[in-house]
RNA sequence: GGUGAGAUACUCAAGUGGCCAACGAGGGCAGACUGUAAAUCUGCUGAUUUUUAUCUUCGAAGGUUCGAAUCCUUCUCUCACCA
């Protein structure tokens, strides 16, 4: 009985994961909660400067989430301490010191997002600031000491950027052995992250054995989820994400603008249909009688629905059809009132449509500024007193008043 | 500490006294075609109602010159080799 159990349990958690490093020991604490009640801690580490959580974050969420349905109480570690350390690319600007209500800020925003997919009964959220700078540096002198420079270097991105010719900080050094001092501290018995954490993942391992913790913690890796190119990481930063605050209609949009190949991913890393559904779904498109963007609806609705309502994600796909299929005008927008005849090209900065003068000129030369649908072909139109619909492409959108 | 090489727009990368707001590629934005998919073709991609113009930009600050991304000086940073 509890054997299968935990076999269903285990298939359950290790559905969708790149690689698990020590299953055995993943095994021993389903047998321990399906037999005992015993709980164990799971670890996953977020970064406090960016307090946007996107789907790709969403991806470990929901992994941490099911774990909650085993026994689990999760470490959500807000890691304030390393963000100081972060990933300086060489010339990217200096990690500025957070400030104690700055962070306080952004983990109560990390806090209102995660508790749409987590437990918070079985959540702490912690800071490694707390441990790390009690540590001073004797402490850190002592972590140091556990590692060698040989072994740092056998990390990927390391090895890549050193034989590149590319500098490393000695403080990069130091992020993956504070983040496996992490483990250390809350004694964690899995951690779990992306595949590109792998090294700080093992670090994690590597000290709990340093530092005679008694146990070394199981490691599950998530595939990265690709941002809206496909290509590249889903990030802020690079600006291709879908966040999980974004709106409906934007959320549904975005979606819908992946590319069919991506789709796929998304269904694999997002959706909680089975995998044999999924390729139940693949084999209609392949064999035509499945029309692609039907199974992109699909997608958009179901990822919609779970951080707005069912409803919202249904008539985000209205508005969708009405804008986009039939070229109509949203049914909300930004609205911004001007007084006096004003030129325009400076509607477009002012409603934001546009970041400068230059480019809405660009913009209106090439054709593809509309009022009223109407396309504009007078760079020094003057708008008149009335109420108007500008718009640059197809996205952006916004209603004026001129009195 | 010494020697040598280097720092150009979002990224890579040309340019070594005027023809440079700066070749080219990627990325991005827009137009055509579509399913806001892919592929393809085209235009744009520092700012500014002086728009066949003006202003600011080529690591930073000075200097030479009628004129500097290009030459000189100092500084900052990066890389390689030597110690």
């Amino acid at each position: 009985m509890s054997e299968k159990q935990i076999q269903d349990a285990l298939r359950e958690i290790a559905r969708g994961t790149a690689e698990i490093i020590d299953e055995a020991r993943i095994t021993t604490l389903l047998k321990a909660y399906f037999e005992k009640g015993e709980t164990y801690t799971v670890k996953a580490g977020f970064d406090p400067t960016a307090p946007d959580l996107h789907l790709g974050h969403t991806v470990l969420l929901q992994k941490l989430a099911a774990f909650q349905k085993y026994g689990a109480h999760i470490q959500f570690l807000i890691g304030d301490f390393t963000a100081q350390i972060g990933d300086p690319t060489g010339k990217s600007e200096t990690r500025k010191k957070l400030l104690p209500a700055q962070i306080e800020e952004n983990a109560q925003s990390y806090k209102t997002q995660v508790f749409k997919i987590l437990d918070p009964e079985k959540t702490t959220v912690v800071f490694n600031a707390d441990w790390i700078n009690p540590l001073g540096a004797t402490g850190m002198l002592e972590l140091t000491t556990t590692f060698n420079v040989a072994r740092m270097l056998e990390r990927d991105d390391f090895d890549k950027r050193h034989k590149a010719g590319i500098s490393i900080s000695i403080s990069e050094f130091l992020y993956p052995l504070l983040q496996g001092y992490d483990s250390v501290h809350l004694k964690s018995d899995i951690e779990i992250g992306g595949t590109d954490q792998k090294f700080n993942l093992l670090m994690g391992r590597h000290l709990q054995r340093a530092y005679q913790v008694g146990k070394e913690q199981a490691i599950l890796m998530m595939p990265i989820l690709e941002g809206l190119d496909g290509v590249q990481k889903m990030s802020k930063s690079l600006g291709n994400y879908i966040a999980v605050a974004d709106e409906p209609n934007e959320m549904y949009g975005k979606i819908l603008s992946i590319s069919d190949t991506l789709m796929w991913r998304y269904y694999e890393l997002l959706s909680t249909l089975s995998l044999s559904e999924i390729e139940a779904l693949k084999a209609g498109v392949a064999d035509g009688s499945l029309h692609p963007k039907k199974v992109k609806e699909a997608l958009a609705i179901e990822i919609t629905a779970r951080f707005h309502t069912t409803a919202e994600a249904v008539s985000a796909g209205e508005e969708f059809q009405r804008v986009h299929a039939q070229s109509e005008i949203p049914t909300e927008m930004d609205e911004y009132s001007f007084e006096g005849a004003i030129w325009i090209a400076k509607v477009l900065v002012d409603c934001l449509l546009s970041p400068s003068t230059s480019q809405a000129r660009r913009d209106i030369k090439q054709g593809s500024v509309k009022i009223n649908q109407d396309k504009v072909d007078d760079e020094q139109l003057q708008l008149q007193t009335g109420e108007y619909v500008v718009q640059i492409g197809k996205r952006k959108f916004a209603r004026i008043k001129v009195s």
